[in-house]
DNA sequence: AATCGTCGGATTGTCGAACAATCTTCAGCA
DNA sequence: TGCTGAAGATTGTTCGACAATCCGACGATT
């Protein structure tokens, strides 16, 4: 039999019923169900969902922190609207992110480097399914997370996801991106390619274009 | 007389109970008032500060978010303790906003680079005086906040502000700067000079190993 | 007609009490 | 010593209530 001290790395936190709600309305948010701007009254969810209106106040809380909604006092709480501010600001600091990330390519850790390749190869494969728009994106931004990892630090990831939460949003009612699947997926590929080589710099520069390229897309798809 | 839609930049909100509780905890978590592990108690927290349990649940949850404390599931919230990890993962992260902000100097807008002459000259005048330790490293943290201010992005901003928080935290207890004041300035006036010279690539050199110094005197700090 | 005051409904912010589930402590016992 | 189990403490969640605030409508005034 093995040592007590052997599961000393494994732990669960029983998941509550506020997380629940958070991440069921998440969920509702990338999948287009909610549009920007819609109020999220509290005893409308509450009695939605079955539970006490605390308990979504408090889900309506965590909403707020991560961006995802806006809470004005006395007026309540409201799915954030993109707009072409937002989303330059978003792509600003993400191109600072990711920038950071792929230029630490030599020197980050082995783990990193193959979390990339694996965030590109199921990119790649789900490109060849029948795949639904939240997924897509998922897979898509989980490449770009991947970038940050790189840095190695887990706070710029948090950051990221961050992020990345606020460009699901934008992204939720739009699905342009299947036609050109397979283009996406060569893009991505292209860079991690040129990671490979040893072409940083090379990289970096078609990441910049990369993610400037996404802004002025998610800017024409606002309407 | 002035048109209506003048008086369209004027806004307030109201500042809410939950607020003033975060805000309460803050700086007692800022002024050192709370060790690093005390756990937060809900009802002791709450007839301590006249006001229900819903509300100080609310407002821990705020620090929660903040990163300033932790919550595991049954057993609530402790103040964070930072631990030489914490400390490396928050210099490294910083490293990279900051970083890339100096590198911005000379394409940040005008305000943005004055916001870095301000907060140096606020931080050398603050030296001369008879000022608090928590004072002291919300001054010297305004500088490295304005420099991430250079990368015009808030949200870099808001990220850089979450870090900050983690700092103030584990300098909560320190007042070693006290002794070297005059030297910490001297030491961000030569940055900022560095840049004012267009010497870009040095300032961001000597921003490295600024930051360096910072994570190893602080490792040192947690005895 | 345009502006202003007021009223009522809807919603949030906060409070208080309650209860089950879980954690912690500690005495008792093998 | 090491385990068991009961008691107390703490959290997670629910319910109900109330004041404060917001919002829209409806008149009143100029």
């Amino acid at each position: 039999m093995l040592d007590v001290s052997s599961f000393s790395h494994l732990s669960l936190d029983p998941e509550t019923t506020v997380d629940k709600i958070a991440a069921e309305l998440r969920r509702a948010l990338f999948d287009g169900e909610l549009e920007p701007g819609t109020p999220l009254r509290e005893v409308a969810l509450a009695d939605s969902l079955g539970v006490a209106r605390s308990t979504v106040r408090e889900a309506l809380g965590s909403l707020v922190a991560d961006g995802l909604a806006v809470r004005v006092a006395n007026k309540g709480v409201a799915v954030s609207t993109p707009d072409p501010g937002v989303i330059h600001d978003v792509t600003r600091a993400r191109t600072v992110l990711e920038v950071a990330g792929v230029r630490r390519w030599a020197e980050a850790a082995e783990t990193d480097r193959q979390a990339v390749r694996d965030a590109l190869a199921a990119y790649a494969e789900l490109a060849s399914t029948d795949f639904t728009t939240a997924a897509w994106n998922q897979a898509h931004l989980a490449i770009h997370r991947a970038f940050v990892g790189l840095t190695g630090s887990e706070r710029l990831v948090a950051a990221a996801d961050a992020l990345a939460g606020e460009i699901r949003l934008a992204l939720a009612k739009v699905d342009r991106t299947r036609r050109n699947a397979t283009e996406q997926v060569a893009s991505h590929a292209l860079l991690v390619d040129l990671l490979e080589a040893g072409r940083t710099d090379d990289a970096a520069d078609e990441l910049v274009r990369h993610l400037a390229d996404g802004e002025t897309s998610m800017a024409a798809a606002l309407t």
